[in-house]
DNA sequence: CCTCAGTTTAGAATAATTATAAACTACACT
DNA sequence: AGTGTAGTTTATAATTATTCTAAACTGAGG
């Protein structure tokens, strides 16, 4: 359980201003026992629910963007139409499940990876992901 | 270069009805010298271009969502919003130049991936998809 | 406790996709 | 060849996800 100051510590040294929409939502995201994927839906949709503060949708679009860019959350690669949030930021893959459309984590170890091309010139690998795809059996 | 009866064969067995639009569309995807990435956006672009007889968008979904159900596109996972498809369904991978979002895919034989997780109960593998994300040197 | 750049907000705008329902057409059956 | 009909196309509306706008608000330094 990370205290509130850890919590606006984490959003100074990534230069971002420590206000209340941001530290309530940091908790929300941060402050759990595992790494979990969201959408800015489900985000709005928990943040939002009844009886609680409401923190407008376009601060919830804005603060997802900040913490990828300070690189708090990564996004996921789908092939659907919204974008999906990982907190986990350590490189690791996915199990995509085309009939639920739920992603899972995979262990980094499960995976291996031992061949991998040559960027292009002038590019760098920033990030490598395995993501696999699942039907009914 | 493929004959129309070909492209009638490829839509007949797929259990398409060979309509005008979808012989007309199916000759700008598979008539390549080699496969290639699109967007419903580009695709649209590339078969209205001016003077040219017009398909509706609407045709547009429908016949790509038609094919790739088929089997003759394979949607490719971004972090975009839109849909990318590729002409090329056996399996393979892709570089995604997060800066230019250009996609292009990567030899099979340059990635060996050699440990895989068991997919869960009564689930079966699909596809195994490697993405190498690309920034700025 | 004032100032002001950074942030939040509601609502409008845009972009991508899906739905609707009327018109059209391929094709099976005569 | 002519006809009925299910499958297809089409323009347009509707929906969904996201970004933009500009006015109001607020955290932090002087």
């Amino acid at each position: 359980m990370k205290s509130r100051k850890n919590i606006v510590d984490k959003l100074r040294t990534s230069g971002l201003r420590p206000t209340k929409q941001r530290i309530y939502i940091a908790n929300n995201l941060f402050n759990r026992s595992s790494t979990f994927h969201f959408t800015v839906y489900t985000l709005d949709r928990d943040i939002n629910k009844k009886g609680k503060k409401k923190i407008s949708l376009a601060t919830i679009y804005n603060t997802v963007e900040a913490f990828k860019k300070a690189g708090h959350l990564r996004e996921i690669l789908t092939s659907t139409t919204k974008s999906y949030y990982d907190t986990n930021i350590k490189s690791h893959h996915h199990f995509y499940d085309e009939e639920t459309k739920e992603l899972t984590d995979i262990d980094y170890q499960k995976v291996k990876v031992n061949k991998i091309p040559n960027p292009p010139k002038g590019k760098k690998i920033k990030n490598l992901e395995v993501v696999i795809s699942l039907q009914k059996q």
